[in-house]
DNA sequence: GACCGAATTAACCCGTTGGTTCATTATTGC
DNA sequence: GCAATAATGAACCAACGGGTTAATTCGGTC
């Protein structure tokens, strides 16, 4: 069995010293993008130097692709701390559009690499192994919501939950991704605690309402 | 007055280039984002040499730019041509909300380049003139509609324009701009057509739906 | 047909930056 | 304690790529 890391020695250090250039990594790159980031700066914010960047990671490439798995993974992890099982379909969706719409708001460094990797066609993400498995997961919760709602009668039967994914992704994702553009275009009105509150209530409200089946009756 | 461009000369003609150099710029620029895009490249696919680039464009940034400037103003033109006067709100709602999403979908180059401009945090766009007035014409429609469907009391008082173009365009740009993640995280069954019919339906029936005063009443 | 400025070409420059070499120090297994 | 190995530091390198220099051609004008 390995000793904790901080026991091991008090200078050399490889874990502390490999998840210190990932953080770094990643900053910079949610920050930059790939081709923009230099390995200069990311060692230079690092406590250690850029040989061991290369030391640690091979290459440029394969940092950023790294920083993208951990990223995914942490996000991911974040999204199953959400807990829906004991809530009527429709509060349960209405939660869970709140959940994420608010989980990307607080990480806008993964919807930056995300951007990024879009740009890229996604030719890193390809490598990345157990993404699928992971993702999955994220349907199987709306799946189940779905499966409740139909069941009671409340959501319309023919009802997509990869859809409805997609909305509420879409939703969530752009609210955080093309904010500077959308700022520039229509004023920042939308962002501010207010305008965020709404987008957050009126995203909530559709998604919702469009799930149901008879829409005149609940008050979501 | 000058003559037409073409009459000039067989061999020199300045229009055609600098047309031409912006037309294989943006492609480039979409394709690959500012940093990735190299000069040489696009000298290559030009009729012209890397020295007239700079001749006309003076440097990569104002070339950047003067394609972003010029691939934002023919989408807002394209954008014009939508007419939506003579339909009922709920109607016009719908349809506008279907020709936005179309509307993206046939200019992906578009939303790429302003996914580079989001990763960019706006920078360049920061410098285009006549931005703000070029969009206050896209509120002023989802305005008009507004207006008119809470007048014939069929949508609600507290309806938001712009927040209500906020969610169309989200969607409509998420569609184009994270298909590659989206793609290999879900798989791509909602990117064939009869994918992309079912979300343009739902993207549209949501809209509406969440507009309405009595979302009951209308067969959205 | 000489002259001018705009348009064009070929060759070159040089700072930036991803990646490396080589030597040195710390750690571990025995 | 002693090899073997892992971790680190300083200086270096080569090519990539944005931008330039300087010399040339073209088209219109008087």
């Amino acid at each position: 069995m390995d000793k904790p890391a901080k026991l091991r020695s008090w200078k050399q250090n490889p874990e502390a010293v490999r998840a210190d250039i990932l953080r770094v990594a990643r900053a910079e790159f949610a920050r930059t993008g790939l081709s923009r980031t230099r390995i200069d700066d990311i060692a230079a914010k690092t406590k250690t130097s850029k040989r061991m960047v290369f030391y640690y990671f091979g290459d440029k490439e394969s940092l950023y692709q790294a920083v993208l798995e951990e990223a995914y993974a942490e996000v991911r992890a974040g999204e199953a701390e959400l807990d829906l099982e004991d809530l009527a379909p429709d509060h349960a969706l209405r939660k869970l559009v709140e959940f994420t719409f608010d989980h990307h708001r607080r990480n806008p460094d993964f919807i930056r690499l995300v951007m990024v990797e879009n740009i890229h066609d996604g030719s890193h993400m390809r490598n990345i192994e157990r993404l699928a498995e992971q993702n999955v997961a994220a349907i199987r919760v709306l799946e189940r919501i779905c499966e409740a709602g139909r069941a009671s009668g409340v959501f319309r039967e023919d009802i997509s939950p990869l859809a409805l994914h997609w909305r509420i992704s879409a939703m969530s994702f752009f609210n955080v991704s093309n904010r500077a553009t959308f700022t520039l275009n229509f004023g920042d009105s939308l962002f501010d605690e207010e305008g965020q509150a709404l987008l957050r209530e009126e995203a909530a409200r559709s998604i919702v309402l469009s799930a149901l089946k008879n829409p005149g009756c609940a008050t979501p």
